[in-house]
Order: structure tokens, then C-alpha cells, then sequence
RNA sequence: GGGUUCUUAGCUCAGUUGGUUAGAGCGUCUGCUUGACGUGCAGAAGGUCAUAGGUUCGAAUCCUAUAGAACCCA
């Protein structure tokens, strides 16, 4: 589409004719696939996987946005750009929703077995697992989608699988019958991350138990009764004079009639509840540790979905643990041992993705040793090889870092990297090798100590964490490619899967790579809705952002998201903010709109490029490459949100505001010469000055609102087919564009200007009315006083170095020129005094402040030499400036 | 209980190593069919920077305490 062929531009912008046509286009030309190339440098980004499961959030918007930004702009600094886009398989998400799935066509998952199950995960995997992948190219974002990876793809399975017998070999994996934290509602282990504690009102009951060979009861305080058919002790503190006497006696536990130890430990806190505490060991941490002390016996009394199984009395095999809970605590109650019940507030840990609260359960499990893996990873933050953003991450990273445990990677669930462990089940010649686990990445024919091939393959998968710690380089699937690309640029990811994810996968790397994964991470904002709640599916205070882009376009969504979201902090977010982006969308747009208009009349010609300039034009590009300056710095450091703004404060308040209302001056001149040639040149050389300078415009704002710039950058030259601004060059920055001559006499006129303004505005005359002009000066330029007259709307302009001061005007004074704005039968006396009057005011509270500064001696002495001059400097100014306006107010008439 | 962070205009937030006459956007008020834009233009009002101490010639900025809010860990 050429210039000319441009009859009607909409005045207003419309996103939704534009964007879907741009991301068509971008993918039909492969515009953002990556290949090695050894003569670019690459810069690389893995996306955080997205869960199968998931749909688009907000959270999503502001991540992908902030990592297509970061992609973009390199790609437009010649990078070779690579962003590897890609999905997680989510086991215990992704299990759950397949086994509701079917239990509502009344399949059973257990009866149709792992195999049939499977077939269901996949079959929903294509069905629904690309949703989100869908939505996200809604946003505009630029993913190289030839690598789109899922982290049980054949290649990564295998990865992960490897992986695993590696470290088993190792002797960094190991199996053990551990305490875990149980979800009973997937009915698995889960580790200690995926816990999450909140606080709740519960009850604290107190049972008294039958101390045998007394008629004394001993008192246990438990906030979850329903344990207490699985008690096998009762403890106290050694040092407790209440219990002394009772120590080594028996107790007959109720209903259960167990007779059960009365014991001494350390561990018991003698000031919480009675003193006295029940012994849980199956169900508590702390009373499996006591077990193990003393040679409990350990009861388990759970079944795996946290119902009763048979080691409890017979009345409450099979109950819920709830409903258990209420029945014994009804039956102390009617045997006359229940003292009594108080309100009582507690922690307690919820399964993070099953919901419930999880139990403490015996069982047997495979775990990930993670203190040495995590040494070499606490010093790459540490030495800055890894840098947070923002920096106050470290600090949690460490403390979680130097805390840690070993890691619970087995799952009771069938969707995932199936453990690569079988055992041997074989006949009546087996060994006692034969009861070593065989660890290998393919299945084993046959036992190696038996020969049996009665063999059975681990029935548990592997925590989805455990696959996505490869994502930072086993994304890239030959060892060229990992060389290439690895380690990554920058992550790009939420702050609470900083030790799931972030921390495993710099753990990751430094082991199977011997290097970093990525040398900056950027953790993200959370989202909040205007109450300062959480955005959650649950509380449904999250807008769609499909509707959203619907609404207001994929780049007003993008930069408003990016614009209210400054480096570690919260963001407060309603659809209606998006005004912000949309406003700015519709502002270049008509930018664009002005000076394609005027190009259908005036001839842009790219060899007028620097003919016929002014200071306003040295200074749009001193302007524009100090704006790049910032915001290349801004970029360096991450401060993403900054960078909004330093472009945002360009494009309106330099760009628009006063440039092309500036350059409207030649482009409507009707001044000729003679022959009108050189008229007609000066028009060309500006619109093509001001078309340029637009197009790098639309460069640096195209990484935050990609459509819109795409849409305008085709408009202003005809392109090539293939041709794209996310594949154009990137401005340079030329540091001797910045010129502050130019800017000092921009500044002059723009003050001169505001000042105009200012009176029209204090003195309400209508915008229809030309004033004149006096203004007391030795040099104002002709050019200079032909914008001002334009932007202030003032009909003539008289500059004088001796002027005297008109009858009957308003005044101000800016950088030491008095201007006089005659207004006879306009003016309000008063209403000047009052303006004059205030700003003197004003001035003086500054100038006693200085005043009093520079009268101090120790200011003087102490203050770098440099800030007393600027000081003087200061107070020479408001002097002048001071006595100016009080003459012009003593001669106001 | 431990840790991290925050508190600046009616609202949402900037404010780099202490040197400010404390900024922006939205909202408010006034005026405007100014030949790109009312999704706009011009102008204005609005803040003793949570509180109390301290360091310093000088504090929104550094230190301590208090109050409130949020998040993480146990």
C-alpha cells in the first residue's frame, strides 16, 4: 500500500482490524524462528511453561509481555533471538481433571487401568492442553513456534528419565520409608513446597487418660482427636514436677483399651496445653521422631484417602477422618473422660493443588539429596553470575537454599516420567540381590541376579518439578543447539516458584551443564484487583484478558499491564485502566494519521533529509536520543516498567505535543518566494524529517505494543512483502545528536509559550482571540517568535531590549525577559495583582530558604563546591526574577 | 515465631549514590468543534513524603523505634 493510495485513515484507532492480520503475517514469514547462526550472537529466553491444564491469566499477560519485550528488542539489535516456547504436563493437575472427566461418565480410573488411562491424559492433552498456547499468540507474543516443546515429549521424556539414573548412580537418589506429606485428595505424597499453611479457627480437646495402677488420669490436650486411636505413648518433659511420680507408669488408652507407655522427653514444651502429650507416631512428625527415641510401636491408622482403615476399633474403620474426628470426640464424652473443649487457632498445611489438609503418613518413597546439589548454586547467586531482579530475592533464595531438605520426587499418579525402576518379583531361585531395585533408563529383560523376567516396573511417576529443572537447556535436543543457545539470557517468571523452579533449575544446570542456566532472572509483579486482593480463579476477581483484548486490543492490554507494573511491586489491576494503552495506542495512530495526510499533499523525498532545519528539529533529535539513551539503560537493568514511561513521555510530550504542533508552522506556511520552489522544498524536507523520525518512534515503542507499530510502519513506505519492523534495525544511539543548545532554546520558547498560556488561561481569553505580544529581550529569533505566535495564538510580537511596558497588560517573566501581554478592557486589575502577587510569594519562600542555606557557614564549608554554586545560581535567578515581577506590580494600572 | 517488602496529591504510583521550588497518569475544576487525535487540546487547584526520635551544614531519601498493610518460611 503506497502513500497515495491512502484516501480515509480512521480517526480513530481499531485495533481489532489490525492485529490478527500482523500475527498471520509474522508467522506465514518465520519471522521468529531461530536457527544457529554463528555469526550473530544469540540471546536466548525459555518460557516458563505454562500448565496443560491452565487457561490465559493476567498473570500470563504481564509475564509473556515482559519477556516478548525483552525478545523483541533484541531481535531488532541484531540478536539472534530465540524464544523457546512450550507447555507442562502438570501430573497432578492434569490427573485430576482426566479422573473427574471420567468419573462423570461413570469410568473408574483404577478399573481401566494405567495404560487406558494414559490414553484418556492424551486425548484431553490434544483436546484442551493447546488452549492456552492459543490465547497467548492472541497477546502478540513472539515464540519461535517450530520449538515448541512439552515436557513429556519423547525426547525431554527420555531426558528426564536419564536424568534419573544418573543421579540414582550417583547415590543422590535414594528410596526411603519416610514421613510425607500426604494429599488424600490425589492420593499421593507431595514434597514440602507444595504445603501451603493457613491459619484456621479450630478446637483444642482435652481427654483424660487412665493411668493403670492409679485411680489418676493423666490429661492430653489434641487439636485432632480422631489420632488418638493410633497413639501408642504419652510424653512429658523430664523436668516437669507435675509428672515425676507417673513417669514409667502404663496408661490404658480409651477405646482402643491399648495399654500404652508414659514417657519422659525433651521435646515436650511443659507450657503448652496440660503438659502432657499424646504420641501419634504414624500421623505426627515430631512423634515419629519420639517413636524412634523410645521404641514405640508405630501405628498406622489412615487409609490413602485419610479414611480409618482396620488397625481402630471396628465402629470406626472406614469413617472419614472429619467424621471420625466428631465420633471419638462424642465418645470421650459419653465415658465421662472429656475435660473439656476451647477455641483454639492453628496452622495447618493444605495440599497446594488438591486442597485438603494433608496428613503426615508413613510411606515409602524415592527422594532427591539436595545439599550438594544446592552449594554450587547458592555461590552462583552469591558472586553475582545470577543476578535477581529486584535484588531483595538473594536474600530469600539463601535462607531457603541453606535450609534445605531432600527433595520427595515420587508420586502415587500415572501422568508424568514413570520412575525407570523395576523389581524384581521372580520365582522361588531368587537371591537377596534380587530385592536391589534395577535403575535403567531402558526396561531390563530380566533380573540380573535371578534371570528371572517376572519384573515389575515402579508404579509412581515423577514430580513434574523434576522434569521442568531440564527446561533451560534439555529445550534444545542436540548438543550443537545446547552449546548455541545455552545458558539462557534472561527468566522471566512469577516470585512463588523461586525455590520450585528457579532454584532447581540453576541446580539443574550447574550439574548437567557445569554452567548457569540463565544469568538474569526477572520475578514478576503479583496482580491484584483494586481491593488489593489476589487474582484468583477462585475468587473470580480476574478479568479474562481475552475479553480484555476483545475490548481495548492485545497492545493497550500490554502496555498498561507494563506501565502499572513497577519492579517488586504489586500491581492493582482493572479492565477499565486499560484507557491508559488504548489512549496511547489511539494517540500514535493519529500521529501517524497527521503526517500521512500530509504526505498525500507534500512529497516525501529522503535527500532534503537535513536541509532546511531549525533548532526544533535539532531538538526532537536531541530529545529523541536521549530518550534512547534512558531507555536502553532502563532496558540493561530490567526496570521494563520505566521504560514505558520514558517512551510514553516522548512520544506524547515531546512528539506530539510540541513537535508536530511546531512543524504544523512550515507544513501550513503559505509564505512563498518568488517562484514558491523553495516554499514547497522546506514542506518536503520537514515531512520527511518528521516521517523518520517517526519511524524510529515506532521502533522503540514496537517490543510494547508490536500491532499497532507493525500497522503504522507499513503505512509510512512501501515494504516488500516478508518485510517487518519486528525484523527492522534498531535505532543506534549517537550520543552527538544530544544537543543542548537546541534544548536551551526550546526550553526558552516552550516557557515563553506556558507563560502566554498561563495568562490566557488566569484571564479567560477564549482560544479565538489573538493577543499581542511584548516581550522584553535583546535576541528572539524570527523563527522562534513564528512558533511562538502559532502555539500561543498571539497575533503580532514586538521584541525590544528597551521596551516600555504597555498599558493595562499581564505579565510574566521567564529566564529574566519580561512579557507583556497588553489587554485592554480584558484585563482584571485585581485578578492580576493577586497572580502577580502569588507568584512573588512563591519565589520568596524559595529564596528565604536559599537565603538561610547560604548564610550557613557550614553549608559553605561542607557542600561540594559545585552544589553552592548551583545554589547562587538558584538565588541569582529568583532575585531578578523577584524584583522584575514586584516593579511590574508596583507600575500594574 | 523468623524473614522480606511497602506506607509520597482524592486514587494508582515515580522519585538512581542524601543537595527539589517533591513529579507523572487517572480523577477534580475552568476554557476550547485550535484543519492528527474530545481515546483530544490549553490552563489550574491539590502533598508539613505513616508517626516519633536520631545522624548530618542539609533527610521523602540513611539509622532506630512504633503503627498499619502485603508476601514468604516454620
Amino acid at each position: 500500500m503506497s502513500i497515495s493510495e491512502i484516501k480515509e485513515i480512521p480517526r480513530a484507532y481499531d485495533p481489532s482490524a489490525v492485529e490478527d492480520k500482523w500475527y498471520a503475517y509474522w508467522l506465514k514469514h518465520d519471522l521468529f524462528h531461530s536457527e544457529i547462526d554463528k555469526n550473530k550472537k544469540p540471546y536466548t529466553i525459555v518460557i516458563p511453561p505454562p500448565n496443560i491444564t491452565g487457561i490465559l491469566t493476567m498473570g500470563h499477560i504481564l509475564n509473556n509481555t515482559l519477556q516478548d519485550i525483552l525478545i523483541r528488542t533484541k531481535r531488532m539489535q541484531g540478536y539472534n533471538a530465540c524464544w523457546v516456547p512450550g507447555t507442562d504436563h502438570a501430573s497432578i493437575a492434569t490427573e485430576t481433571k482426566v479422573t473427574n472427566f471420567l468419573k462423570e461418565q461413570g469410568i473408574d480410573k483404577k478399573s481401566i487401568g494405567r495404560d487406558e488411562f494414559l490414553k484418556h491424559c492424551w486425548e484431553w492433552k490434544e483436546k484442551y492442553g493447546g488452549l492456552i498456547i492459543q490465547q497467548l499468540k492472541k497477546l502478540g507474543v513472539s515464540c519461535d513456534w517450530q520449538r515448541e516443546r512439552f515436557t513429556i515429549d519423547d525426547h525431554y521424556y527420555k531426558k528426564v528419565i536419564e536424568t534419573f539414573v544418573t543421579l540414582y548412580r550417583e547415590g543422590k537418589i535414594y528410596r526411603g520409608y519416610r514421613m510425607v506429606n500426604w494429599c488424600p485428595a490425589t492420593k499421593s505424597a507431595i514434597s514440602d513446597e507444595e504445603v501451603i499453611y493457613k491459619t484456621v479457627n479450630g478446637k483444642l480437646w482435652y481427654f483424660k487418660y487412665p493411668v493403670k495402677g492409679t485411680d489418676r488420669f493423666i490429661t492430653v490436650a489434641t487439636t485432632r482427636p480422631e489420632t488418638m486411636l493410633g497413639d501408642t505413648g504419652v510424653a512429658v518433659n523430664p523436668n516437669d514436677k507435675r509428672f515425676k511420680d507417673l513417669i514409667g507408669k502404663t496408661i490404658l488408652l480409651p477405646i482402643v483399651e491399648r495399654d500404652i507407655p508414659l514417657f519422659a522427653d525433651d521435646y515436650v514444651d511443659m507450657e503448652f496445653g496440660t503438659g502432657a502429650v499424646k504420641v501419634t507416631p504414624a500421623h505426627d512428625v515430631n512423634d515419629y521422631e519420639m517413636a524412634k527415641r523410645h521404641q514405640l510401636e508405630i501405628i498406622n491408622i489412615l487409609n490413602e484417602d485419610a479414611t480409618l482403615n482396620e488397625n481402630v476399633p471396628e465402629e470406626f474403620a472406614g469413617l472419614d477422618r472429619f467424621e471420625a474426628r466428631k465420633r471419638v470426640a462424642l465418645k470421650f464424652e459419653e465415658l465421662g473422660l472429656l475435660e473439656k473443649i476451647e477455641d483454639y487457632q492453628t496452622s495447618i498445611g493444605y495440599s497446594d493443588r488438591g486442597g485438603v489438609p494433608i496428613e503426615p503418613y508413613l510411606s515409602e518413597q524415592w527422594f532427591m539429596k539436595m545439599e550438594e546439589l544446592a552449594k554450587p548454586a547458592i555461590e552462583a547467586v552469591d558472586q553475582g553470575k545470577i543476578k535477581f531482579y529486584p535484588s531483595h530475592w538473594v536474600k530469600t533464595y539463601n535462607h531457603w537454599m541453606t535450609n534445605i531438605s531432600d527433595w520427595c520426587i515420587s508420586r502415587q499418579l500415572w501422568w508424568g516420567h514413570r520412575i525407570p525402576v523395576w523389581y524384581c518379583v521372580g520365582d522361588d531361585h531368587c537371591k537377596i540381590e534380587c530385592k536391589e531395585p534395577i535403575v535403567s533408563v531402558e526396561p531390563p529383560e530380566k533380573c540380573l541376579h535371578c534371570g528371572s523376567k517376572k519384573l515389575r516396573q515402579d508404579e509412581d511417576v515423577l514430580d513434574t518439578w523434576a522434569s521442568s529443572w531440564l527446561w533451560a537447556h534439555d529445550v534444545f535436543e542436540t548438543e550443537e543447539e545446547q552449546n548455541y543457545y545455552y545458558p539462557t539470557d534472561t527468566l522471566v517468571t512469577a516470585p512463588d516458584i523461586i525455590f520450585f523452579w528457579v532454584a532447581r533449575m540453576i541446580m539443574a544446570g550447574l550439574k548437567f551443564k557445569g554452567d548457569i542456566p540463565f544469568s538474569k532472572v526477572y520475578f514478576t509483579s503479583i496482580l491484584r484487583d483494586t481491593q488489593g486482593r489476589k487474582m484468583s480463579k477462585s475468587l473470580g476477581n480476574s478479568p479474562d484478558p481475552l475479553d480484555v483484548i476483545a475490548q481495548y486490543g492485545a497492545d493497550a492490554l500490554r502496555f498498561t499491564v507494563i506501565y502499572l507494573a513497577p519492579l517488586g511491586q504489586d500491581v492493582l489491576f482493572s479492565t477499565d485502566k486499560c484507557d491508559i494503552g488504548r489512549n496511547f495506542a489511539n494517540k500514535i495512530w493519529n500521529a501517524g494519521r497527521f503526517l500521512l495526510m500530509n504526505a498525500q499533499n507534500i512529497p516525501v523525498d529522503k535527500s532534503l533529509i537535513d536541509k532546511h532545519t531549525d533548532f526544533s528539529d535539532e531538538w526532537i533529535l536531541s530529545r529523541f536520543h536521549q530518550t534512547l539513551q534512558q531507555l536502553n539503560n532502563a532496558m540493561e537493568n530490567l526496570e521494563i516498567n520505566n521504560a514505558t514511561k520514558i517512551i510514553y513521555s516522548f512520544v506524547w510530550n515531546d512528539f506530539c505535543d510540541w513537535y508536530i504542533e511546531l512543524a504544523k508552522n512550515r507544513l501550513y506556511s503559505d509564505a512563498d518566494d518568488s517562484n514558491g520552489t523553495i516554499s514547497a522544498e522546506v514542506k518536503s524536507a520537514v515531512i520527511t524529517r518528521a516521517v523518520s523520525i517517526f519511524e524510529n518512534l515506532l521502533k522503540i515503542v514496537h517490543p510494547f505494543m508490536p500491532f499497532i507499530t507493525e500497522e503504522l510502519w507499513n503505512s509510512i513506505e512501501e515494504r516488500k512483502d516478508g518485510d517487518s519492523i519486528s525484523t527492522s534495525e534498531y535505532p543506534a544511539l549517537d550520543l552527538s545528536m544530544i544537543n543542548s543548545k537546541a534544548e536551551s532554546e526550546m526550553e526558552f520558547v516552550q516557557d515563553i509559550i506556558t507563560a502566554i498560556r498561563n495568562i490566557r488561561g488566569e484571564m479567560n481569553i477564549p482560544p479565538s482571540k489573538f493577543v499581542s505580544a511584548f516581550i522584553k529581550s535583546g535576541d528572539v529569533a524570527q523563527h522562534q517568535i513564528d512558533y511562538i505566535k502559532k502555539l500561543a495564538r498571539v497575533s503580532e510580537i514586538k521584541v525590544d531590549k528597551n521596551l516600555e511596558k504597555p498599558k493595562a497588560s499581564a505579565s510574566a517573566v521567564v529566564k529574566g525577559s519580561e512579557i507583556y501581554i497588553p489587554l485592554e478592557g480584558l484585563i482584571d486589575l485585581e485578578r492580576e495583582r493577586n497572580r502577580l502577587q502569588k507568584e512573588i510569594s512563591r519565589l520568596e519562600a524559595s529564596l528565604t530558604g536559599i537565603e538561610k542555606k547560604l548564610s550557613n557557614e557550614k553549608f559553605l564549608q561542607n557542600a561540594a563546591a559545585e552544589i553552592v554554586e548551583k545554589e547562587k545560581e538558584k538565588k541569582r535567578g529568583w532575585e531578578e526574577n523577584i524584583s522584575k515581577l514586584k516593579s511590574i506590580l508596583a507600575g500594574l494600572e
